[in-house]
DNA sequence: CATGAATGAGGCTTCATTCAT
DNA sequence: GATGAATGAAGCCTCATTCAT
């Protein structure tokens, strides 16, 4: 008995699908190809048409994730010099990513030791990358006054810290609102480098107006 | 045949050691107990005389780590009633676990998903028990006026995550001082619950001494 | 989307080539079908339009082989009598196939072991007929008197390990050619049997001559 | 039901018994773990407490054959000079391995594919090294005057093959008495180098006597 | 306490082969 | 003739765990 057809697509996306929940779920080394497979409907060999290996299924996954993230940032704060105002579009995406991808950012933050060292590297790099631009911002708002950060690569961590914990619990049937979710994330993260967030926030509409 | 009078005690620390280094370092499925046995200079049949089973060893390692958290806050909170006082003390705490047993809090964080369904509920409610403890704090500095929480839960789950993220980077042998990271942590907490630092930290102080 | 305009004819041959290298280097066992299909530049599953499976290819690979030799013989040594005269024929093509057909031979001698009962059945038989053909000679040779051979069979053997090694170390470019091997291939044996080559080489090149 | 008991060294000669034999027969790549652990009578899985890897089971029977030779070779060659007696020592003693140790033997002449470029490095150095003994011999009875050989490298090949052959075909059962075949080979082999048998025959004995 | 031999389950992966399109 | 998706069997190997000694 075979499923005939050209299911290609179709198996592709549920694969997907099924990863990402599996592994979010039980964790990468919990999760076996078998049964992926069941949960698609095929033999465990025919995952071998849609992945390299096992690992290297984890890795782009992470990957895409990753660069989704860089580039999307780096899309939306074009153009934008100021500090506040892209350290705003920095949460905004942050937590769009860990709510809307919650799994698979997840995974990325849980999952970096079931890669090759090779692609751990690749990985690193990529979240290096990402953080980097977060302490940019730091620094930059630190130059000019409106910041109050003296050790910024520590802060970096510490605000990523505080904006990724988001995705270990939130739910989208959740009471509260993604927008509502923001709200606060924002208001603690600018409080936190000690910006009055009162003012900030009206800052921030008049110029999104504008 | 092996070293005469090594006794039971001494390998069992050193299982113990051999274990948090070794699932801190990739984690709790990738870790053979024929490898910690191999480190231990036993055989992994062996093992079972120090343990019960892989997953308890998991289990009553981060309980341990757990119940001295939540035994030690509550040791150490004792008497004091300041909203504030109290918050510091909690962040001290969770910095001093968190650099000191960096390992085995990691593994902590971590390892859940290895846990059988009755031991995940027995850590998740101690999490909660912990947790919860920064959420009373939150609300009555709420209610007397000296925090602005307005989501209790949210911002003790932020919080967390703020003061958690040390763990993954934290070096002993480090630029910066526990002192001087406690320091930045406190500060960036107070700050993000509204709290004006530099008075506080004059409080605080003046408190301690007192 | 491939290459318009190559037809079957070109497909087989390539397949036939690469076939040849991949067996005669890894083994057949270590040889896949995906392997070759990727060679020739065409799906697996293509494959069987050119072969009826894996084994078959294979065995039609080998009979081929020796049945050429054998045909060979069987032509050139039409018409001669004198068993020095077939002996060096013998060894003439044999050596003619070893070097010239090399990998074939290679394949042919290796992996036998990898034939279905009933081909290798057939394979062995048609080893036995050409190998007898050498017998016939020896046997000749000794009842007339110019061969000194006690166990026909055994020498035969004997001779025949000596010829084909060459098979696995010959290179088209070597110091050495291929007129070169063959001469002292052909003295070799001839001594082994007790005749003195250098007289035996004369009467070779006067007859051929005539 | 489990076999109780340290059955270690029986298991251990029954597998490289099992092995050996399947391997002969049918390949290595045709012999899986599973039936030589199905043959030894314990699960595939407890293969891994005598083997550390398939392959590296292989390389080691190759591996202790060659030395094997080469090591009795120079232990029975000590102190011969005459490179006839030197040479008949090598061929009696390449002949009672391959007759002795016909299926080891016989594996390491057609399963040198699958080792491991390493391995098959470490294995090739020994062939060189065995057939080096043999081209010195053939070198050294050219200077002499005593073997006629203008390619010894060549040479050592052609001999190499013509004695190796046997282990294709020998049985123990057979009807020819291994002493026979080895006077058979001995015979051949210095007949084509030029050596008159029947004079060299008289002199090894009368060598070995006195 | 420790060993060493064993279990049994399961993991990832490869492969020849089939077949609808 | 070719593709691509699938099968099903099998392969090597690892592991937690057990238990007689």
């Amino acid at each position: 008995m075979r499923t005939v057809g050209s299911n290609g697509d179709a198996t592709q996306r549920a694969l997907r699908c099924a990863a990402i929940d599996a592994i979010a779920k039980n964790g990468f080394g919990a999760t076996s190809l078998r049964d992926l497979a069941k949960e698609v409907g095929i033999q465990a060999g025919s995952l071998y048409n849609y992945i390299t290996t096992k690992e290297d299924f984890l890795f782009e996954l992470i990957r895409g994730n990753l660069e989704g993230m860089i580039s999307e940032f780096e899309r939306r704060s074009t153009g934008l010099t100021d500090p506040k105002r892209r350290l705003e579009e920095f949460i905004d995406l942050h937590l769009e990513f860990h709510t809307t991808s919650q799994k698979e950012v997840f995974i990325g933050n849980m999952e970096l030791r079931s890669l090759t060292p090779r692609h751990y590297k690749i990985i690193t790099d990529l979240r290096d990358r990402y953080s980097n631009m977060l302490t940019q911002i730091l620094k930059d708002g630190a130059k000019q006054g409106v910041f109050e950060v003296s050790e910024p690569r520590i802060t970096t961590f510490t605000i990523l810290s505080m904006l990724t914990g988001i995705c270990s619990w939130y739910r989208p049937d959740g009471r509260l609102s993604q927008q509502k979710l923001k709200r606060l994330h924002v208001e603690m993260t600018f409080r936190s480098l000690g910006v009055d967030c009162h003012e900030d926030a009206k800052d921030a509409k008049r110029k999104k107006v504008s």
